[in-house]
DNA sequence: ACAACGATCAACT
DNA sequence: GTTGATCGTTGTC
């Protein structure tokens, strides 16, 4: 996860204020906002602040549990449609735990696009949805590091550690360095 | 109307 | 470590 907050975070898509693609950010809390990166990648984030206090929190990875079959398609699906040009090596696939390993890889998996934007997180009736862990289930080490892939290089938006993962996870984005 | 660029990924050197 | 793919959003003129 990776956390964005306030329009003063020069690393938000909220530093221009309310626009037409971040209004879920200004949105209840619990909500999705998924918007477009690179023309290419679809990114899935939480809403996490009470109505017109914008922040969200960007889905990095996931560990892959169940659909491993569905995940692998969707996303070969996607790459081979989105890529003109077919690669001179065979495609490797990758192994099952990094299958959502990165948030365009999270959208892809789980076969998230903009269409899903705003769509009630917290609604039990809702097909994309989180739960409640089980009771019996601790809460994970988790290590904060600092947000990858912004610019803004020198500036302390790229130094706070808002970055966080589950200490170690082998399905964790980024470098191994920051897992 | 237009130009710049981005909360990325995978291929390539 | 570097770079191409690809297009909606945003700021500027």
């Amino acid at each position: 996860m990776e956390a964005y907050i306030g329009t003063d975070d020069r690393a938000s898509h909220a530093r221009f204020g309310r626009t037409d693609r971040n209004r879920p950010m200004y949105g209840p809390p619990g909500h999705a906002y998924v918007y477009l990166v690179y023309g290419m990648y679809d990114c899935l984030n939480i809403v996490t602040e009470p109505v017109d206090h914008p922040a969200a929190v960007l889905v990095r990875a996931t560990e892959p549990l169940e659909g491993l079959d569905v995940m692998r398609a969707s996303r070969s699906a996607l790459r081979a449609a989105r890529r003109k040009t077919a690669p001179r090596t065979a495609l490797r696939t990758p192994p099952d735990h990094r299958l959502a390993s990165g948030p365009g890889l999270v959208a892809a998996a789980f076969g998230i696009d903009v269409t899903w934007t705003g769509v009630d997180l917290c609604d039990p009736a809702s097909p994309l949805r989180l739960e409640e862990a089980p009771d019996d289930e601790p809460p994970p080490a988790v290590r904060a590091t600092p947000r990858i892939g912004i610019a803004y290089a020198g500036t302390p938006w790229t130094e706070h550690a808002w970055r966080f993962v589950i200490t170690g996870h082998p399905s964790a984005s980024g470098p191994a360095s920051l897992r």
